[in-house]
DNA sequence: GTCTATAGCGAGATAGAC
DNA sequence: GTCTATCTCGCTATAGAC
């Protein structure tokens, strides 16, 4: 609030962040030392304590943000005609967000047991809503008779993984564009779930 | 060969590599210590370096002998008559196998960066083995006109990602048994490449 | 085949100077 | 806000007794 702009602080915290996401994502959270972070970052390892309480801290933070953009990105998603077309915006979104953040979405499933237990369960719960706005989708158009599921919750699970999975694979410059690559997985889904 | 059968070291291996597989997969390579494998073995931690060069040696190991284990049981499958057939068997025997093994699944995904170089590229290319099994399935499916697929490539990506996903929730003893999943995971592999 | 003991190192975190 | 210096701990791996 009074706090005054552009101290060294709001430069050094995000670059901090930005840091340990990458070394993170590359190597794992318990591989990486706070010294190795200080060093991309450019400063002590003393200094790292002056933005986070504690290792622990500082992985839970990025993991917390990355749910908390999934979520509220999704919330503003413009509203879809049909159930279709929601499911149609759903899979391309899910596609674009998390190609776009490949280093957070690799963070946030695999460093989950590296959170203590209460972190552990708040990621878990926000993971979790971003799996119910999926089966409630698949609910209402199911019951409008515009898919045909054996079994919601199944069909969301298997939504999701088939859609991060882009991320196993999928490299900038290969041989589709990532908007053709959305094409092709609308087309599985929609099949899948026999709309 | 003309080693002495039940020497003692016939049964602290297999304990060594069963304490190490459940270790690794619960809390992560990095962040399990050769003294908790030891301790979990019960013995004292310098015994574990008789059975193993280092600790990067025993990790690599166990990926290598489940991946292994991956691609012969895979050709043990009997031929299916038909394109849709063997579809329906890789997809039963995927979710079976890789349900019986979680923690092997887990570290055998998780853990390839803590590979080094050669051994990476060693499980990589097995890897890709099992994905070109499923590819070339597909593709005689498509030429045979059972199949619909936009790519084959892809689509092999999405239905073993969304079967592997199975065992990211399922549980013993839940709503549904592993035969009911294998069910309701093939009607929607089988809608997915339009069959 | 297993033990005890330890070498050598790097980790997370903190104190206090500037 | 950052640095230097350091405390304390636990790690991998090895040596040598039994």
């Amino acid at each position: 609030m009074a706090r005054k702009k552009n101290s060294s602080g709001d430069i050094t915290r995000p670059r901090i962040r930005a840091a340990a996401l990458r070394l993170f994502a590359r190597h794992g959270y318990a591989a990486v030392s706070m010294r190795q972070i200080a060093a991309a970052v450019g400063v002590q390892v003393g200094t790292l304590y002056l933005y986070t309480a504690d290792k622990q801290s500082l992985l839970f933070d990025l993991m917390e943000t990355h749910m908390q953009d999934l979520l509220s990105e999704l919330a503003a998603l413009p509203t879809a005609p049909t159930p279709l077309a929601a499911l149609e915006d759903f899979t391309r979104f899910h596609i674009r967000f998390h190609r776009a953040r490949s280093d957070a979405v690799f963070i946030a499933y695999m460093e989950l047991r590296n959170l203590d237990p209460e972190n552990f369960g708040r990621i878990e719960a926000m993971r979790r809503a971003y799996e119910a706005h999926l089966d409630g989708l698949l609910i209402r158009g199911r019951d409008a008779g515009a898919f045909t599921v054996p079994d919601t919750k199944l069909a969301a699970f298997a939504v999701i993984a088939m859609l991060t999975g882009v991320n196993t694979w999928y490299r900038e410059g290969g041989r589709l564009s990532l908007e053709h690559v959305e094409d092709i997985y609308w087309q599985m889904v929609r099949k899948a779930v026999g709309a």
